[in-house]
DNA sequence: AAATCAATATGACATTTGTCATAATGAATT
DNA sequence: AATTCATTATGACAAATGTCATATTGATTT
């Protein structure tokens, strides 16, 4: 395991055209010592196995030119390297997407477990077996469903959510 | 425009090993010649505008070789004679995708139409506006279908339906 | 520490749905 | 000619659904 505090230091005294950094360090996370070193020339390409929109989100805000997933083929690595030593600016397209799908989404957790359940033709009772929770409580959220999508009835609902792909995760 | 009657005293002096017909000619349709020389050993084939699934139906029902719409590749024709004079049976697959599709449709035409409706989401009302009935009758419908369809709620129904493909036509 | 939000629940009420009986009409089939 | 079937309708009743007010708990954020 390296420590983010001894990455800073080597970064500071190397000034390296780009540091590919991980998050989760001992001392110091990733974010934390691109955020340090922004002042400096030295590019920055966060590579995590944590796909959790809210590093990714930081990441953006503090302005790195990369951010990719561990997971992701081997040389997307060495593309994104040299495209961002060029001057780009490069992010891992399915957080993008991801971050998207939930940045707009107003469902919660929970609406979307009953959503899916509607999507597959269950009635209150099956969805209140289904999901674990009182009837009551998913008339509830149905209700908010309705609201928060605007639509009339469950199954424009339905529709609603997944053109907009409001239904996975 | 060509006569029923002159191409069955054709078909009975000449004794072609296969015969094509049209369905809708004056004095004797192609189906009825067909009927009348089923005893020789000349192969049938249809060859027609008509997508009617009475025509196609009746033409199965009597034994024909072959049954192609007149719209279908030009090519499918040489092939279909070379095919059937080999032996075989060659049936229009679309017709045949379409008469599976309606055979097995338990809905009604107007059924079907409130189905979409309520695939869009619409509720009673709404549907009853789309389709120029009383609210009414649009409920009768949809308790039709569901018992129909066995589902205990629409978007089950629409489900089961769009599964089998029962709401096309 | 306070405020916000998600998750969960209940009760009451209004509206929407689904079911059933019944009926008229016209087209198609036997 | 009689039967069947699709289309259309109404009325009455039961069941399901949607809405709203209200409340507790725990997590997250300010």
């Amino acid at each position: 395991m390296h420590y983010g505090e001894s990455a800073l230091q080597d970064i500071l005294r190397l000034k390296p055209d780009v540091a590919i950094l991980d998050i989760e360090m001992p001392k110091r996370t990733g974010l934390e010592v691109a955020e340090e070193i922004q002042s400096l020339n030295t590019k920055v390409i966060i590579l995590t196995t944590f796909a959790r929109q809210n590093y990714f989100e930081t990441a953006v805000r503090i302005g790195v030119q990369g951010y990719l997933l561990k997971d992701s083929p081997t040389d997307r690595l060495t593309e994104t390297i040299n495209a961002v030593v060029k001057g780009a600016t490069v992010y891992d397209p399915e957080l993008v997407r991801h971050v998207l799908r939930t940045e707009n989404n107003p469902l919660t957790e929970r609406e979307i477990d009953v959503l899916q359940a509607i999507a597959e033709g269950k009635r209150t009772s099956a969805i209140a077996e289904a999901v674990f929770l009182s009837q009551g409580t998913v008339r509830n959220y149905i209700s908010s469903i309705l609201s928060k999508t605007g639509a009339q009835s469950r199954i424009e609902a339905v529709n609603i959510a997944k053109k907009h792909q409001w239904m996975n995760r």
